[in-house]
DNA sequence: CAAATGCTACGGCGATGGCCGAAGCATTTT
DNA sequence: AAAATGCTTCGGCCATCGCCGTAGCATTTG
């Protein structure tokens, strides 16, 4: 097993408390720029600097440059998926942190956000629980199913999961999806192809918004009555 | 979010080379020694005690003493699909490092051997296409399905899935689990409860052996015969 | 009981690496 | 052209931590 060093890399570079909160920043799936992340990871530019270089060159993270910023995110799924496993991790050895000490700016973030690629926060609950109570998906522990009736419900909202049959994640009717547990609600939330297709379909219809520089995530009016009255979402 | 700093601890636990070692030689499931594990890392006992308190501390392994002896597991499942979404990544940062080269004894290892709670090598993969092939088993590229046929398959050679009914992993008639990616095949496995319960079954049986102290794992003639005339797999 | 084995605490060495200040390059703005 | 902004490189300081040799405790074996 040659790539025992690579992972050990991998890890290390994951490992080191200013590059996992650079990493944590960009869960939400934006691409950040180099200040933005030193801020984000509590240190001075010139140093975030460094740890961006490491991390681009092994490969975590991605940049592209746009005149005088440069802008990063994670390099690929299987990267988020990485976080989100270590933080399950993390999340299973704190003893009770039951209390989240939140400020107003953690409160936008615990009622909508998105989580890599997918909402999470009440608003990604809201939706999970509400598309398995009426049937149109089946969640266990780790993994999700779309049924039939959730297929021709996303297409009759306008969200087409053709895309993914193309793309074999289909079987026998069913489109597979992905559980996602977070920090914040401790409860499972869409993720995967589908939570990827809602979250992007929201954002392009105008159901949602960003909120200026935040990951937190506004639901417009006209989202707020679709999730209502379509998804049958209530979001307390 | 307060669990920032044990992710960081985490991951950097998981990050140097000689725990990385340790983990990547538990990740069969088994509990090792610590001085298996020292040798497994390439370090002296010494050394090897200081990482392994560090991990026990935090929660990343479970210790059982047994008369001068002190063995050593992954604390969880949570922890075992943290380390094989590191190996993950590694993996698709991995250049094209297809050459393996394996000695004889990575020879065994190729062939079957258990990854945490259930088959990898050869044996895992071949075991995986033939229930796939025969309509037992829909796989996608993060997690599979036990289908109907499957659960009346299984049931029929003596595998129980009972109780993952039990733990509510079914629905709609259906057994989720888990498939799993690993570094020698670079092919889907049957992970999950399903691919757990199938090894577990084996291994009470007399159709797969361990190989004295090693990972691997050895196929009995009797092994053989069911897993070709029964699974229909073909072990090359 | 003595010897051997497995594991663990202690102490010191050495290297790695994170951090920032200062300085420099590139791009945008005035 | 000059100033401002974003980012990077360089150099040096400092703490952390991995490593092993020595020594010590617990258990098993002769």
């Amino acid at each position: 097993m040659a790539s025992n060093g690579l992972f050990a890399e991998v890890a290390a570079l994951s490992g080191d408390p200013a590059r996992a909160g650079m990493l944590h920043a960009l869960m939400d799936g934006r691409a950040l720029t180099a200040s933005e992340l030193a801020r984000a990871a509590g240190i001075t530019p010139q140093t975030a600097s460094g740890h961006l270089l490491r991390m681009t060159t092994v490969g975590l993270l991605s940049v592209e440059k746009q005149g005088r910023h440069r802008y990063h995110r994670l390099a690929s799924p299987t990267v988020a998926r990485m976080i989100e496993s270590i933080m399950q991790v993390a999340a299973e050895l704190a003893p009770d942190r039951k209390k989240f000490t939140v400020g107003p700016r953690d409160a936008a973030l615990r009622t909508a956000r998105t989580c890599y690629d997918h909402f999470a926060g009440r608003l990604g609950v809201a939706l999970a629980d509400a598309l398995v109570a009426r049937g149109h998906i089946e969640l266990s522990s780790e993994v999700g199913l779309l049924t039939q009736t959730g297929i021709e419900f996303l297409g009759g909202v306008g969200i087409d999961i053709a895309p993914m049959l193309a793309r074999r994640t289909v079987r026998s009717g069913r489109v597979l999806c992905r559980a996602c547990l977070d920090w914040s609600e401790r409860r499972l939330h869409l993720g995967g192809a589908v939570g990827a297709a809602i979250c992007s379909y929201s954002f392009d219809n105008g159901w949602t918004r960003r909120l200026d520089g935040t990951r937190a995530v506004l639901v417009t009016p006209k989202g707020n009555s679709i999730f209502r009255e379509k998804f049958g979402a209530t979001l307390a």
